[in-house]
Order: structure tokens, then sequence, then C-alpha cells
DNA sequence: ATTATCTATAGATCTATAGATAATGC
DNA sequence: ATTATCTATAGATCTATAGATAATGC
């Protein structure tokens, strides 16, 4: 019954919105991560894309529902691949889990997805780092977030058994500004430094930054 | 030949001009640190200080200059007492400058400044961390911070003599991630921890940050 | 006489919607 | 017949300026 030949079969129509809307969902991504929410008009995404600004609306209704869009599409992928590094490093580690283990499954994961990932995934980290820094954003963390950070510090836990949930907290805290401060390449790195180091080399922020983070956790110790 | 009984002599115009000021400053300073450059209209900080918004315009022009003399407002006094107690404590220590003891001098006054200056010294530690984040924010901190970071960098070689400069600015970078994290406020960490951290304990992160990152910094010798 | 403050308004966006047209689908 | 895309436009801002009024300064 099916026409084995099709001429130039065209984009299938269901081809077609999934490819518009991922356009319009880098676009926004992208320049989400430079401009915030509010530096970013429909139009200036629309412009990008090539299309018009009515498509945005038709696709995305509103412009808050096409923010949340963008956090959405790569937060459950990056969310649960560390859970899963997690889970086997846990595993792997049975009744003596380190620090630095549970690091390095917590953020190489991470740096080696977005690095390995190319420019879209690159561009979600800056999305991401810049949305973690505001009010309303760090909720949007809350909401994706919380199980694969909480897994982590339970294993942190069990790391350090004598420590008390505050500095674990704290250490926490520490960790997720630095790789928020990676994820963002704001590009100050690379001028400070005279061009030592570069904003988007993360396999040389991964091959520090599980030891030295890990060396900080026990440093805390009373 | 001046009156000395004036009777109740109101607000001196120059008095007039400058409350001005520091009110438009202090409300901008406020509503960018919650909602970013492009999240505040003139029409916002105006609303807020209770004028109209042509006086913002009046006293500065142009909202870019009103961002700009936010940040610098109190740029030059962060970096100035950091800058002081740097050369203070590179004095004290001589020959023999530690990691930590530097941290302590460039973290500890920093967070001291912001916990004890008051509701408005915390407001620019939020709006600061936000500015550092983003792609043009960072070129100010270029312009503002550099020299005291490049003091800091200093000793950190004096007291990591056979590092790598590229491990001391990744280091480095480390830590005001770290630190921008803190100062943004954004209340992750208090629901995160259910209340056990609080973002604006500054005293409990001075109580651990420079220990922490200073053992994150020993931990890179290869 | 000078400076601070307000009124009125121009001109440029911005978001969002209604409705028309063009392309695929059965 | 349904879905994708474009045209036209309403209504609400936003920044910025010109010019009037009110208050201090000499």
């Amino acid at each position: 019954m099916s026409k084995t030949t099709e001429k130039q079969p065209r984009r299938k129509k269901a081809e077609q919105r999934a490819e518009s809307i991922e356009h319009i969902l880098d676009a926004a991504e992208y320049l989400f991560s430079m401009n915030g929410f509010y530096g970013v008009t429909l139009r200036d995404v629309a412009k990008r894309v090539g299309i018009h600004t009515t498509l945005v609306h038709y696709y995305f209704q509103d412009k808050q529902n096409l923010f949340q869009k963008v956090f959405a599409r790569r937060a459950g992928v990056t969310s649960d691949r560390r859970m899963q590094a997690l889970d086997k490093y846990e595993a792997e580690a049975a009744e003596n889990p380190t620090v630095e283990g549970a690091l390095h499954a917590f953020l190489d994961t991470d740096l080696d997805l977005y690095f390995n990932g190319g420019e879209h995934w690159m561009n979600y980290a800056s999305f991401g780092a810049r949305v973690s820094n505001t009010p309303e954003g760090a909720k949007l963390m809350d909401e994706y977030f919380d199980p694969v950070v909480l897994k982590l510090v339970s294993i942190l836990k069990r790391a350090l058994p004598d420590y008390s949930e505050e500095d674990i907290f704290w250490g926490y805290h520490f960790v997720t500004g630095s790789l928020m401060n990676t994820l963002a390449r704001t590009g100050r790195i690379d001028r400070l430094s005279n061009g030592i180091c570069r904003s988007d080399d993360f396999p040389a922020v991964k091959k520090r930054m599980a030891k030295f983070m890990a060396a900080g956790f026990l440093s805390l110790k009373d």
C-alpha cells in the first residue's frame, strides 16, 4: 500500500514542527545565556532563527514558557547522567566511598557532557549558570536538580561520618559556586591570566576540580 | 559675614542633590541585584524612590550610566580594603606567606565589609555577584578588580613557588566562583539544606572558606 | 539666578492575538 | 482537513527629551 518510491518526500509536518521547535529552543538558549530573560526579546529569537515572531508564540505561547522549556530540555539529561554516575560510584565503592570519588562522579560527568556535547551543550551550560545565579532561577534549580544534589550529599555524609550536615552543605555550596563559574564562561579568567587559562577549557577544570574540592572538604574537620 | 542663626535651614541644594543621587543609586542597586540590567526599568527605580522618572535622567543621563555608577560607587571601597589587607598580610608574613593567610586577608575582609555594612552593602554584594556572572559584567570586574586579584595571585605564587601559573589561576577561579555564589544569596542552599544553612550567614562562610580553599590549592601539587 | 523637580509627549519597542495564506495529510 | 507560517495590528510599555514650575542662593 505504501509507495516505496516517494520522490523527494519534502519534510513531513511532524519533522517540520520538531525542527522549528528545536531551532527556536537553540536560538533562545544562546540568547538567554548571553543576556538573560529580560535581555532577550521574542523578536531577537525569531530573527536568529529566521522566522516570524508569531511562530514563537504559536509553538511556545509566551516568553516565560519558552524560557522554562529551554531549561527543561536538557536539565533531565544532565540530572539523569549524574544520578547514574553517582549510583555506579556508590555500588563500586561499597563500604568505602570517598569525597573525591563522589565528586569525580558528580563533576566530571557533567563537564564531559558539556565539553563533548558540542556548541549547544556549551550554550546550555552558560544558560544554566546564569539561571542559577538569580533568585527566580535558583528555584528552577531546586525543581530539577535537588534529587541528584541530595544524592551527592548522602554519599558525602557516608564518606565523612563525623561531619556536621552544616559543614557538608557549605562544602557543596563552594563546589557548586566554582562549577557555575566554570559553566558561565565569562572570559574573565582568560583575560586575568593573560591567556594562560581559557574559560572554555573544561578539561583543565576537570583535571583539578574534584581533587581541589575534596581536599577542601577534608580540611573542615574540627 | 555669615549668619550664625539660620532658622531651620531646610536642606541645602547640595545636600538635596546628594541625597537624591544616593537614593536613586540605592534603589537601582537593589533592583538590578534582583532582576539584572534589562529586568529593571527607570520607572521601577523612580517608583521605588518616590520621584519622577525624569529625575533619574536628570542625574544619570541614561540607564547604562546609572548601572555603571551603581557598580562604581562601592567597587573602589571593597577593592581598596582588600588591597590594604593583602599589603598588611604581606608585611606581617615577611618571607613566609601562606595560601591560607592570603585567602583570609582577601576573603574575610570582603565578607566582613558586606555583613557588617548593613542592607545596602548586602545588596551590593548580590548586585556584584550577578554582574560578575555575565559576559559584559565580567569586563567591569576586570576594570575595577584586576589589581587586587593580581596582588592576591602574586602572594599565592610566593606561597607556592613550585606551582605553575595555570594551577594558581584555576585555583583563583574556583575561589571566586564560591565567593560569588555566596554573595549572590539566591536562597538555594537554604532550601536544599532544609534551613541548616542560610544564604545570608556570611560568618558561617567566613569560618570555612579560606581554610577550605587553601587546602584545595595545596592539593594541586603534582 | 541657578538648580531641583514635575508635566507632557515623541518615538521606538515589545508581547500577544486575530485572521489570512500556504503547505502537507488522508 | 489540518497544520505551519505570515500579515496586520492592538495595547502596553520604555527610554529619553523639551519645556514648565518650584525651590534655594547670592
